[in-house]
RNA sequence: GAUCGCGUAGCUCAGUCGGUAGAGCAACCGCCUUUUAAGCGGUAGGUCCUGGGUUCGAGUCCCAGCGCGAUCACCA
């Protein structure tokens, strides 16, 4: 198949004008459409702050001085507006820092370089050089005496004013939406931030970040189902991490103090709101903590994210108060009139609820599926640590001295999301081994298959981990509530999609 | 997985009671040295998501499917 056939088959009109433009500057001036180095370029938002007034307004007297005492810029950017009229032209560029206009006067410009100005179209990527003035109606722009094309783009670009609406295309075509939507770039360059900030922090906090495997023979450290892999030469399948919790634990058993790794997990499940199948977490374990100080560390560390209230859709969330604090217990008294100890009364709730196997489900696991309706009575608008949790639904967590029924463990709520957990660890071998057992006993055959018993982490914990406290929460969920996006999709930058059907 | 909504030109959107497919932007040609979603004149551009059905006639009504969104369910 040649180029051409591809050509003619896929271009519309709109992509075949552009390719005859550029063939005409190719042909017709002799340039290079798709660019090469420039040296000295300064961002957008930058050139526009180097604006001097009373350079401007000594141009636009009489008589002008000589030499220009304007400041010059080099800039680039892609053309986001274009309005030529005859021998002077205006566009609009827009890099990440923001957009500012560019004018052209056919005075000031090279003949054929005024021409490219005149002609470029909506998206084409051009450099400008020239000394930052204003117009006669006080717009910030450079005057532009040098213009070059860097890359022509032969795509049809969205509409000039609304840009991509369609959520859709914003997803699959997100390098659009990314220049058409100044706020989509906003959003992604807050998020590098503040993983950026996060990182700082933990590091100021002492903790190292390491990094430790995404393919794991076992899918431990949650209850996820995996998405499966397989390796050849080795001839065996590896599973896409759920959660790095098994192997963080085994950098305390080997004499890492404060550990911490912010990395992708994958989970094979449903699509959401605010599921992702591939979501970024950061978990981290601090020897001679427990449950209490990773609270304390991780209220600290959104406080000084948010660094006040942010909103969230129609809420108006306060970091700055000390979070709210409930127990597991207590919310489910509230929502259910009964206490989660109590099986028969359970067993009834659940009954009455429809859950299936009511009579015959292990009773905790009714009270954990129940345990959602109570967590809607948290209020979302208050940061709210829900504590002890039934151990048995917490085979990573210490078991509390008094009441080994429940679990040195919390869930943060914050906008009717859950934001993380947070645990005493259990560093006993010979518990874990039991929890890890009674754990496989209940479980299906399909689950069985990735769900084995990790035997190298118990031998670790043999070995010996110091007490610890440690924590993962979702890093997507934290830059949804300190940019307002109600999505996880906004947060990330390529949510999985189905793919598109495309004709052959 | 369930329910509801949406799918029309490259993009943003109209399309009445079922009666020849529309606008703006973008594109193409022409004019224009101070525009701000520039303006003016002209031209071209359609698998109305797909497949069935009802009808003299379907973008419109019905059924099925596909994609996306919202809500719910699932998600130690």
């Amino acid at each position: 198949m040649s180029v051409t056939d591809s050509t003619e088959r896929t271009d519309s009109d709109l992509v075949a004008a552009r390719r005859a433009k550029l063939a005409r500057w190719r042909d017709d001036l002799g340039i290079d459409p798709w660019g090469r180095r420039v040296e000295g370029l300064v961002p957008l938002a930058e050139a526009r702050g180097m604006f001097d007034q009373a350079a401007a307004e000594a141009m636009e007297g009489e008589p002008t001085p000589d030499p220009d005492p304007r400041p010059r810029a080099v800039v680039a950017g892609r053309v986001v507006q274009h309005r030529a009229m005859g021998k002077l032209c205006f566009m609009v560029l827009r890099d990440e820092s923001g957009d500012m206009q560019i004018s052209c006067s056919k005075a000031d410009l090279e003949p054929a370089s005024f021409k490219l100005a005149s002609k470029v179209d909506y998206g084409d990527i051009v450099v400008a050089a020239g000394p930052v003035g204003r117009t006669r109606r006080g717009e910030i722009c450079i005057w532009a005496d040098r213009f070059e094309v860097h890359c022509k783009s032969l795509a049809p670009p969205p509409e000039k004013f609304h840009g991509l609406t369609d959520a859709e295309q914003r997803y699959r075509r997100r390098y659009v939406d990314m220049y058409a939507s100044p706020d989509t770039m906003a959003t992604f360059l807050q998020r590098s931030r503040i993983v950026s900030d996060i990182r700082r922090f933990m590091e100021s906090h002492g903790f190292v970040e390491v990094e430790t495997p995404m393919m794991q023979p076992i899918a431990g450290g949650a209850a996820a189902r995996p998405f499966v892999t397989h390796h050849n030469a080795l001839d065996i399948d590896l599973y896409m991490r759920i959660a790095p919790e098994l192997y963080l634990k085994r950098l305390l058993v080997g004499g890492m103090r404060r550990v911490f790794e912010i990395n992708r997990n994958f989970r094979n499940e449903g699509i959401s709101r605010r599921h992702n199948p591939e979501f970024t977490m950061m978990e981290a374990y601090e020897a001679f903590g427990d449950c209490e100080s990773v609270m304390r560390l991780t209220e600290s560390l959104l406080r000084s994210l948010a660094g006040g209230t942010v909103a969230f859709g129609d809420l108006e969330i306060d970091y700055e108060a000390d979070f709210d604090r409930t127990t597991y217990g207590a919310l489910f008294q509230t929502t259910f009139g009964c206490d989660m100890g109590d099986e028969a009364a359970v067993r009834a709730v659940a009954t009455a609820k429809g859950l299936e196997d009511a009579d015959t489900r292990d009773a905790w696991l009714l009270v954990e599926a129940l345990f959602g309706e109570a967590e809607e009575t948290i209020d979302p608008s208050r940061p709210t640590w829900v504590t002890d949790f039934p151990s048995a639904l917490s085979p990573l967590s210490r078991p509390h001295q008094d009441d080994p029924s429940l679990a040195w463990r919390a869930e943060l709520f914050i906008a009717g999301m859950e934001l993380g957990n947070f645990y005493t660890e259990l560093n006993d071998p010979d518990i874990q081994r039991a929890r890890f057992t009674e754990q496989l006993e209940g479980i299906n055959d399909e689950d069985a298959a990735f769900r084995s018993l990790d035997e190298d982490f118990l031998d670790a914990l043999l070995v010996g981990m110091p007490p610890a406290g440690g924590f993962g929460i979702g890093i997507d969920r934290v830059v949804m509530l300190m940019t307002g996006n109600t999505s996880i999709r906004d947060v990330v930058l390529f949510p999985l999609m189905k793919p598109e059907e495309r004709g052959e």
